[in-house]
DNA sequence: TAAATGATAGAACGATCTTTCTCTTTTTGC
DNA sequence: GCAAAAAGAGAAAGATCGTTCTATCATTTA
């Protein structure tokens, strides 16, 4: 009786896939998981596998949009909410640290994807290229919208404190990484802490 | 009449496949790089190799020695250079500065390795950690020497820096993350721009 | 000079990698 | 209810992975 599509007309296998290869590539690495592990988790055969992705390449470009999909989310998410302008930056840096507290412990997906693939033309280095752009540009326009001075700066440099949030997080611990991190982002935003 | 051993009585064969490998790891990421590669650039057989590195895992922590001999000397040059405590600080992240422009502009090595090891216990993020926490305390060190309040603090923002610097100059390009690293450092260590 | 060490050369191990294939069963869309 | 599509099951390709081995040759050390 089990369906095999989703409520969203996607596949069910699909969705396994991906959801268990973002679990597995997040936390261990890409090139360290192989696609038998994943889809021996998935609970998928390899010609299933086949079918969605079809190479290993394709999976792990779906799941960089995956986590492009959800931190777009939470963006949309915060605007949505109805906070004024200056609330909202408020409300975005604080949004960024919980994220790193909270559900990225292992770095930044972007980041570490990168590390992995050296060629800047490869599918995944331009997709991680067009998710750092676009989160740039969300946080000048949200920045622009509060009347932050020079919102271009501020941007590039809440950019650079999320990268290091996201590292420092990961190899020293959030709660040592915390404070420097508070008091550079609520400065570079013009915000009292 | 080829000598088989360096000047410093190290064996010539394991300084080229250090070298070779650390330029391969830096350049193309650890887990994409296979010893065959290794050794066929270094001009070495396997053998040899083996003989040298028990395992490639022992070839990794040595590249990683080598990449944290290299900074501690550049400290060690800094602070040799006779130039005051505050000049120091000065110099300490111009240097920053400089190395990431023109020397790792592949990203962190150590960021970069973490980014392949997952397991926290592993050697090679024991060796992570040990670099970071020599990095940590030698910039916290220069900067109490500067008399900089609180230089605790303002190590652990420069610390965050240069993570950031390091990760933006790969994936964004150094001009555009010289500007806000700049400002933030200077600010931090407490000196003017 | 003799013995010990280091390097060369190259085959080969088993494991794992990504990918392709055939065949059967189940579900979907019309 | 029927044809088409999706998934299950499993073998197997071919490549590459890290590693071990047995030889032979060159160099260093005693």
């Amino acid at each position: 009786m089990a369906t095999r599509t989703t409520s969203n007309g996607s596949s069910v296998a699909r969705e396994k896939l991906l959801a268990t290869a973002s679990e597995l590539f997040y936390r261990e690495g890409i090139h360290s998981v192989g696609v038998d592990r994943i889809i021996g988790e998935a609970g998928v055969t390899r010609a299933t596998f086949y079918r969605h992705f079809p190479s290993k390449e394709d999976l792990v470009e779906a799941y960089l949009g995956v986590e492009d999909a959800n931190i777009r989310g939470a963006f949309a998410a915060a605007e949505a909410s109805g906070a004024a302008p200056k609330q909202l930056v408020g409300l975005v840096i604080d949004g960024l640290a919980d994220d790193v507290a909270r559900h990225h412990t292992r770095g930044c997906p972007f980041i570490n994807a990168a590390a992995e693939y050296p060629d800047a033309d490869s599918g995944v280095r331009k997709a991680v290229a067009e998710h750092r752009e676009w989160f740039r540009s969300e946080l000048e326009s949200v920045l622009s919208a509060a009347e932050v001075p020079d919102a271009e700066e501020a941007a590039g440099q809440l950019v650079l404190l999320r990268d290091a949030a996201m590292v420092g997080g990961y190899l020293d611990g959030w709660e040592r990484v915390r404070p420097a991190f508070s008091a550079a982002a609520a400065r570079a935003a013009g915000v009292q802490e």
